[in-house]
DNA sequence: AAGGTAACCGGAACCGGTTCCGGTTGCAAG
DNA sequence: CTTGCAACCGGAACCGGTTCCGGTTACCTT
């Protein structure tokens, strides 16, 4: 899949050839898995489908989460690349609200989705990529029109990702999208300038 | 524990005695095991302690989060009723706050009592009496000194306790009460009237 | 080419929640 | 007191995530 590192970050000497080739398989067989069947898919399966034990699969991904979030990086980033045509194209608020509803459809089309990303913030560890790529992506919509902010003072992208998180874990699931739409429109009242 | 009634609410004819009996066995081992080592107490544990076997425990508390509310229920009916005595000595946003903080400190109190609590919060049925009971003691801080509410028109209870639960599966921890200040500072502003 | 070893492998075992079902029993009707 | 049966019981079995460890192997060294 992507050939080169796939699961946490690994700074130290390549992959074993063999090693390699199982996480190729993983990442393929998870990302076909949870295509298929949502993140509920089991890890067994996956580990199966890919023709290596779970321990192999546990190795390089150390809880199902993970493996979440792996499969999902990339298109989390396209999400937080989307932002910045969004502050070009829209008022600071709209962009910010529209992105954000974007932000809850994207873990209610991902069942599961929510608990991987709660796990993924969370996480003390700043191992993870995505987290600091939703934050930048936040700060960036928070500080648009260049330096002229949107937010009170004292409002951090760190502090509305947690939120849009929490948001997520309670209404981010296809039959309750007005509950997330009110919930979004809370925070957004919480966080632009009066 | 209670005499009557213990899990559901059940309209019907009274249980049968041997069945009254568990009931009652159960919420004392449940309280006890809950007391001892947080909510990650297991279910078999606790069936084991009170003499009965699991099938007898689920049959009265469906899953473990139902036992969890039911075990907790009285407290959180504590917590509700202190909003009265809050609105009575401090200005309404403050009120707010301090309620909306020893909500958060009771969810971190209780270990895992947050996953609980967004079980009982979505929950379809409305057999579920500590939401409604929530959201009562949040409807009176926010129409706080009669009939002058000090929330922004459109802010339903529902939906601010919503956002607390989403705020408590992010943030009650022991180690994370800095940013539930800082969410709770968050929602506080997209509540009240600016 | 042979050897040594750190890295890696697979899957059995474990753990906790939940379901299922054959056997049992409280209790009301006769 | 007997009897019928709905309600109830217990625990084995299931399922999914995670851990553990004895055996294997890629690859560097000599």
């Amino acid at each position: 899949m992507t050939g080169i590192e796939g699961g946490a970050a690994r700074p130290s000497r390549p992959l074993r050839a063999d090693a390699q080739r199982n996480e190729d398989r993983l990442l393929e067989a998870a990302a076909d898995a949870f295509a298929r069947e949502g993140a509920g898919a089991s890890v067994k399966d996956i580990a199966r489908a890919a023709g290596v034990g779970v321990g192999t699969l546990y190795r390089r991904f150390p809880s199902k989460e993970l493996l979440i979030e792996a499969i999902y990086r990339q298109e989390v980033q396209r999400l937080c690349e989307a932002a910045e045509h969004l502050t070009a194209t829209q008022s600071p608020v709209d962009a910010l609200r529209t992105w954000m509803e974007r932000f809850i459809d994207f873990m209610a089309a991902k069942q599961g989705m929510a608990d991987a990303l709660a796990v993924v913030l969370t996480d003390e560890s700043e191992k993870v990529h995505t987290r600091s790529l939703l934050a930048d992506a936040i700060a960036h919509l928070l500080g648009a029109a260049e330096g002229q902010s949107v937010a009170r003072p004292g409002v951090e992208a760190q502090d509305v990702l947690m939120a849009l998180g929490g948001i997520s874990l309670m209404a981010a699931s296809e039959e309750r999208r007005d509950l997330a739409t009110r919930l979004i429109d809370l925070l957004l009242h919480g966080v632009v300038r009066s």
